[in-house]
DNA sequence: TCGTATTGAATACTATAGGCTGTGGACTAA
DNA sequence: TTAGTCCACAGCCTATAGTATTCAATACGA
């Protein structure tokens, strides 16, 4: 579902940034465990932590989502 | 911050559809006193619920999101 | 082989998302 | 007035987001 496809975009945009989830954590002000939690799919990020976490990123909310939805259609391309 | 911009932009985009509180809750199967506290920028959703409004909004997590990003530059037109 | 860096994973905890019940106010219509 | 609709708001509850600690596994370089 949904935790799953952020997970994977988290992941690639944070290895892109060359952080580990330590540092990328100590940015965004999450404790790096967390960050774990989350590129396993584990948890569901409010809305002030996926804005904090695309600050990081340096890449707006907008874009964000637009990467999450092509995730999500890459593993069940169904609706169309 | 970024809760009372949502706040704004669902309020918006709800009473658009024509759709009160109580019968908006009851598609996205969120509680009625939920979404009045999401539209009085109490509560900051998270991605799953966010993924179930948009779905009743019909529109896409990115567009809503981009709602949301213009809606934050409205109030806040910081950092240029 | 040893040390260190990175992450997965389990557990337990605290903070907050999200649900449920009810009250009351503002508004409209009859 | 009275009834119906819509919503703000409060209180309390449960579920889960997010923190903190610890240990294990892996990889890599000295």
């Amino acid at each position: 579902m949904i935790n799953e496809a952020f997970a994977k975009v988290l992941k690639r945009l944070r290895t892109k940034k060359n952080l580990n989830q330590e540092a990328f954590g100590f940015e965004c002000e999450i404790h790096r465990t967390y960050v774990s939690q989350l590129e396993r799919g584990l948890k569901s990020p409010s809305l002030k932590t996926l804005y904090k976490i695309s600050t990081v990123l340096e890449i707006s909310l907008e874009e964000l989502m637009r990467l999450l939805e092509k995730e999500m259609k890459r593993v069940s391309p169904d609706q169309l």
